[in-house]
DNA sequence: CGGGGCTCCTGTGCGC
DNA sequence: TGCGCACAGGAGCCCC
């Protein structure tokens, strides 16, 4: 669920409503899905700090609390919610000054984690994380750079957080289709026209989910309605569906242990 | 370097 | 109808 977009969507609701709000009350009940320090601590530094800024990196969340930054992933099925009561599977709930509705991360999993650090850069799965889908540093020659070289499938590649950061199993399906690239080519079997397609959908699809308010309606509840890009999916989860575009069956196979959907047709 | 398997968890959905 | 078993959108780790 939570890819780019979803978080990105998310991550921009939240600036909306927290940025410059003070943290009133933290309330953990779920302790192991905070990682590095204690809950004492976590609570203890967070406690009466304000937000400074709320921002996105791939699939993490970065909260500027002062002088600290407070980092989430939402994994698998990690939620957040803005809430006056408290909803089920919370782990974590947060409280602001001014603010009646809490934020609660909420995971039936528990797979979530949160974490607290000075220079997340530098000390956290940041350090290792590559340039963001859609920022400027993800140019073409970086892309390609990489692609020529790689023997990896291309769908392993560009799902490879320390290469792209943000592409999960359903965009990379996506991006691939709309590129007409089987996801299990070798990277470095695709011309430079190839890639130049694929870099091109990655950031066309990113970004078309996020205008269309990514796949987020029935896990983030604040009352907003925001659609479904989960409707315009063009192969993800599709199997033996008909091709949007030639009307063959969507196929499915397991690449690197992942579900993996294309179109046999029209993906060379 | 690439990839397979296992791990953290529990709910859903499919096949028998 | 009910049960049991993959499988699930992430990612770190170990191992070959």
């Amino acid at each position: 669920m939570p890819e780019l977009p979803e978080v990105e969507v998310i991550t921009r609701e939240l600036r909306s409503m927290f940025k410059g709000k003070r943290i009133k009350e933290v309330l953990v009940y779920a302790e192991r899905v905070i990682r590095g320090v204690s809950k004492d601590e976590f609570v203890k530094e967070l406690t009466g700090k304000r937000v400074i800024e709320v921002i996105r990196k791939g699939k993490a969340i970065l909260f500027n609390v002062e002088d600290l930054w407070l980092i989430i992933h939402l994994k698998i099925n990690g939620q957040i919610y803005i809430s006056e009561s408290k909803p089920p599977w919370s782990m974590i709930k947060f409280r602001f000054e001014g603010e009646k509705r809490c934020l609660y991360l909420c995971d039936f999993r528990g797979l979530v984690e949160i974490r607290l650090s000075k220079d997340p850069y530098k000390e956290t799965f940041l350090a290792k994380m590559g340039p963001d889908a859609l920022s400027e540093e993800f140019t073409f020659e970086y892309f390609y750079s990489k692609i020529k070289d790689s023997r990896s499938k291309i769908k392993s590649l560009i799902m490879d957080q320390g290469f792209i950061a943000g592409i999960g199993n359903i965009y990379a399906a996506e991006s691939l289709f709309r590129a007409k690239i089987r996801p299990d080519r070798i990277a470095k079997s695709l011309s430079e026209e190839e890639a130049k397609k694929l870099y091109v959908a990655i950031k066309d699809v990113l970004q078309d989910s996020i205008c269309y308010g990514a796949a987020v309606k029935k896990y983030f509840v604040d009352g907003k309605d925001r659609g479904d890009f989960s409707d315009k999916f063009l192969v993800y989860n599709r199997e033996g569906q008909p091709c949007r575009i030639c009307g063959e069956k969507i196929v499915k196979i397991t690449l690197s242990g992942r579900g993996t959907y294309f179109c046999p047709v029209c993906q060379v």
